[in-house]
DNA sequence: TATAATTTTGAAAATGAATTTCAATTTCAT
DNA sequence: ATGAAATTGAAATTCATTTTCAAAATTATA
C-alpha cells in the first residue's frame, strides 16, 4: 500500500533510493506508534543522522504517509479561560484564521468514550484543520 | 471573577503587584482571543519585555486563568497514517502514555459541525488529557 | 519616612528542537 | 565507467522559550 504511494512520490520528485532513507522508512512503518525523532534515532542504532531522519519524515508527511502530530503550530497561543464553556477550533490552513465553535454532541461523545476507557478526563483539545469559507473560493 | 482568583494566587505565592504585569494581564483579558507572545508584545507597544510577558502568561496559566494552546507537547510526534481509520488520543498527564481510540459519534459530530460552519475539513486532531486507569489509582 | 527584605524587570545568554548549509559520498541513467 | 543530480552528516543557524543576573520597584516594618 504505502510502497506504491511512496514509489509514485519518488518518481514525481525524482528522488533517489538511498539505503539510509529506506531504513528510516522501514523502521517507521514497522514500529507501531507515535515516534519522535530521538526515538527513531535510537531504533536506528544512531546509524542515521537526525537530519536525515527529519528529512525522511518530512517526505513521508508530504505524501500523506505520516501524520505529524504537531503540525502547523509554531508558537504558542494563549486564550483567556472561559469558565462556562470550553470551545474547540477550526483552523484555516490557508489564512490561519481561527474559528471557535461549540458542539454539545462532541463533548457528550467525549465523556462517553472516556468513561468507556476508564480514563479520567481533565481537559481536551480539538482542532479541525481545513479551509474557511473565504479561502475555499480562492483555492 | 478573575480578579479574585488572581488576588488569591498572588497572596498565596507572595507576589507583588507590579505595573507592568498588571498591564499585561489587563491587555490579555481585554482582547478577545488567541494570542501569542509577539501579538501581546505589540499590543503593549513594546513597553513590556517578552520575558515579562512570558512570565505573566505562565502565572495566568498556573492559576487556570489562561489556557495554553500548545501545552504539554515538547517535540513532534509522528505516526504512520492509517488509511482506513483516523484515531484520536488519550494522553495521560502523569505517565505520558498515549492511548488511541476511535469513536464514530465524534467523527460524525465533527462532520456535521464543519458543514454547519461551511468549513472544508481536511484533518483534525483530538487529544483528551487526563489520567489513565493505572495512574488514577496512584494519584 | 527611611530602611531593609523580597520580588520584578529586561537585556543578554542559554536552551533545545528543527532546519539549513556545504563538502564529501552515493545513486543511477547513459 | 562516467557524470549529473540527489543524499548524507556534522556543524552552523534559526527561532521560540527559558534562565540568569544586576538594577529597579514594591512592600513590610521600624
Amino acid at each position: 500500500m504505502w510502497e506504491k504511494i511512496l514509489a509514485k512520490y519518488f518518481n514525481e520528485k525524482g528522488l533517489k533510493k538511498s539505503a539510509k532513507r529506506k531504513k528510516v522508512i522501514e523502521i517507521f512503518f514497522k514500529a507501531d506508534k507515535h515516534f519522535n525523532v530521538d526515538e527513531l534515532y535510537e531504533k536506528l542504532e544512531r546509524k542515521v543522522s537526525r537530519s536525515t531522519i527529519y528529512r525522511a519524515l518530512k517526505l513521508l508527511t508530504e505524501c500523506g504517509l505520516a501524520i505529524e502530530q504537531k503540525f502547523e503550530e509554531k508558537n504558542r497561543r494563549y486564550e483567556p479561560a472561559h469558565f462556562s464553556h470550553h470551545h474547540d477550533h477550526f483552523i484555516c490552513l490557508k489564512c490561519g484564521k481561527i474559528i471557535e465553535f461549540n458542539e454539545k454532541n462532541i463533548e457528550d461523545a467525549q465523556n462517553k468514550i472516556a468513561k468507556k476507557y476508564n480514563f479520567k478526563m481533565v481537559s481536551h483539545k480539538l482542532e479541525i484543520y481545513g479551509y474557511c469559507e473565504k479561502c475555499q473560493k480562492s483555492l
